[in-house]
DNA sequence: CACTTGACCTGTCCGC
DNA sequence: TGCGGACAGGTCAAGT
């Protein structure tokens, strides 16, 4: 669920609210959310001053006054929410309804700031984890070592996306482009969208993947996510931005969620199947199954 | 090394 | 109505 766009979009959300802000207090349920020392959260968070915030993938980075940072994964159901005091904002304010719905039950980590805003890491099913990190350390994560391009990258092309392909080349091109040593930032969602923007059947192995195919792909890949990022990412489920707004992205999807429902371009049905062990939606005219080896 | 599968979790939905 | 099981999907570890 949280992908790219919707990562980017909590993004942009908390630089709005929380840059400029100190925190004063720190309070997390389990370790596995929030696995750090409590020496190390006295000492490099409590009173630290946030600084910047940055994604990439689909990681977040709160850069702290401290040389520290807080390193955040939604993973599928982490929301990253914010609630202001009306002392701040006046009121009015768009997120003043949240006054008070905050902390709930998937509330994993409470931030609270000099000003008595918060900041709540609600994670439903316990994936997604917050850390506590030196901000110089985080580039050597195995995670940052192995990840692959940002797709809306200006340097990008759709040489490089075909060039990183090749290395799997045996494995279906929905496989290929969700692995984030491929290619960061594409989740479930994006992957059906670009692969039905380009025509390519999700479970067409990428040798078979021409690449002129690719080249389709590569602006099915930037189109979809420019305009994701632009309807606020997708809500599917539980997704929420920095505000606690849903995203309007799937009134705008061609297959996602839309099993049953007619092709925006042929009108076809929509069929649900599943690829790389996801579920997968497909145009079966637009997006012709790859035809089988002979024995 | 390439590739696939299972594990991690909990809320929701579907069938009996 | 209650209940069991399938399902949702991002990433990593472990398997072939």
């Amino acid at each position: 669920m949280p992908e790219l766009p919707e990562v980017e979009t909590v993004r942009r959300g908390l630089e709005q609210f929380i840059v400029g802000l100190t925190v004063v207090d720190a309070a997390h349920d389990t370790p596995k959310s929030f696995p750090n020392a409590e020496s190390d959260v006295n000492e490099f968070l409590i009173n630290s001053t946030i600084i910047s915030v940055k994604r990439r993938a689909k990681v977040l980075m709160i850069e702290l006054s401290t040389k520290y940072s807080l390193v955040i994964h939604l993973k599928m159901t982490g929301q990253l929410v914010y609630v202001n005091n009306v002392e701040r904002f006046g009121a009015g304010h768009p997120n003043e309804s949240l006054i008070g719905q905050l902390p709930d039950k998937s509330t994993r980590v409470t931030l609270t700031f000099a000003d008595q805003s918060s900041l709540f890491f609600n994670d439903q099913r316990k994936f997604g984890w917050v850390r506590l990190l030196p901000t110089a350390e985080i580039v050597n994560l195995d995670f940052f070592k192995k990840v692959g391009p940002e797709p809306l990258n200006a340097e990008f092309t759709w040489q490089e996306l075909h060039s990183r392909l090749q290395r799997r080349k045996n494995t279906s091109i929905k496989a290929a482009i969700l692995d984030q040593t491929v290619l960061a930032g594409i989740g479930n969602i994006y992957a059906d969208e670009s692969l039905w923007g380009a025509r390519i059947h999700p479970a067409t192995l990428v040798k078979n993947v021409s690449a002129t195919k690719i080249k389709l792909l590569f602006t099915a890949i930037q189109a979809v996510l420019t305009q994701s990022i632009a309807e606020g990412g997708s809500s599917d489920r539980n997704y929420v931005d920095a505000a606690g707004n849903r995203g309007q992205y799937l009134k705008f999807a061609n297959v996602f969620r839309r099993e049953g429902q007619p092709c925006n371009r042929c009108g076809t049905v929509i069929i649900k199947t599943r690829v790389a062990t996801r579920g997968t939606h497909t145009c079966p005219k637009c997006q012709p199954e790859p035809k089988k080896l002979p024995v």
